[in-house]
DNA sequence: TCCTGCCTCAAACGCGCGTTTGAAATTCAT
DNA sequence: ATGAATTTCAAACGCGCGTTTGAGGCAGGA
């Protein structure tokens, strides 16, 4: 660790880490990191081989994070009250809101992954399942029964994961005008339990009877004009 | 319309349109445009005085296919069942899934405002309300009552508009491993119904009794775990 | 015919990007 | 201490981007 190469390598993850959540893959460029870990250019080049190694470290550091800070403990989930783990995910998910740390970055840059999908995100996924999904999963699952068909639980997972992104995206656009909402910790709060009733009510209103008014999935196709 | 100029012109927008909404404005070129047109690079700055000119010309256009060939008549909105007017709404942002038409190539390009927010954009939606905006505000006030706060209308507004595009943004990734769906329009159908139960129970549970887990009409108790 | 405004064109400009180069500096084992 | 391996560094490379340049084509009126 104290090596001289260590710690322009860690600085460069760490430099990384903080742009790539703040503008995402494409956006980080390599002149502003190394600038911010003060470092050459080609170190990124010689320790990690190019911009997509020392991404993919930083991804990893992600999910390491994860696994060291999240507030749900997978284990604890199946016998949590399912609006409780609702609220729990959504806290999870709006950290980066209010606070500034590992967890608030790392939900971040998965974040970016949810818009821009990277070759390197997707190959580190495929091996190792995204903590993020499965605590999702786990949360579908407590609300549709056995009898939900997959590609309904499949939506329901997609749509799910997507709910608190949606604020955390870009906050900054909301809280300028016209919107000119302020994101302090009352209003997350606010935030936090106006989505839970509303997540919780859509999920719950999944397994109920279905619109009475008419053939919903055999319907009149309106796509003909 | 017939002079030499116009033609050019015309073609700048119209490949313009079809790039911009599969790439946004960041990622459509001007080389990849002039060269779907036939045109000289140069033409854009000549024409529009540079690529943000052309792009607010074809923002317009976008806007004017939004009052030409809209699903939703805005004045028949007040009238309409809160139920049918989520599903034409839905159907309406889910459509560049199943057509390619100029209302999907308009939806999509205001689903990449909603990632990534142009200053031309902001200063033409400055000007005039987004049609979306107006139609989606509407549907919210079918469900919100009237002691409602702005803070949660405005929520509930944000919330409403991006539910759709989660699945308009991108749906190669989810036609692919592992997700693997099929967007044909039996799908799209089956997807606009149950959003269209999941968002009307989510609304409608917004001016319920809070996390209250009593009350009968909120939903199935939870016993289970 | 010549001129004048409109329009097109190939080429080049300046910039930021990720990466490479090759030598200097530093570290480490012998 | 010495030689080899490791690590840093300033500079440059090649590429794609949006834009500019300046010459040239092409009308229509005097």
């Amino acid at each position: 660790m104290s090596r001289p190469s260590e710690l322009t390598r860690h600085a460069l993850i760490e430099a990384a880490t903080a742009v790539f959540a703040e503008k995402g893959y494409e956006g980080g460029s390599v002149r502003l990191i190394t600038h911010k870990a003060k470092a050459n250019q080609a170190a990124i080049t010689y320790h990690f081989g190019g911009k997509d190694g020392l991404y993919r470290e930083v991804l990893r550091g992600a999910l390491h994070a994860f696994d060291e800070y999240s507030l749900i403990d997978e284990a604890a989930l199946p016998d949590m009250d399912r609006d409780e783990a609702l609220r729990l995910f959504l806290r999870q998910q709006l950290i980066p809101l209010v606070k500034r740390n590992q967890l608030s970055r790392a939900v971040r840059l998965f974040n970016w992954e949810m818009l821009k999908r990277t070759d390197i995100f997707q190959e580190l996924i495929a091996l190792e399942p995204l903590p993020i999904l499965t605590t999702a999963q786990g949360i579908v699952d407590k609300f549709l029964p056995g009898t939900a068909s997959p590609e309904e639980r499949t939506i329901a997972l997609i749509w799910l994961v997507n709910q608190a992104y949606i604020f955390v995206r870009d906050y900054e656009h909301l809280s300028k005008p016209p919107t000119n909402l302020a994101f302090d910790e009352d209003f997350v709060e606010r935030l936090i339990d106006m989505l839970a009733r509303m997540l919780g009510a859509a999920l719950a209103g999944l397994h109920r009877p279905r619109q009475q008014k008419g053939p919903a999935g055999t319907g009149p196709r309106l796509f003909t004009a």
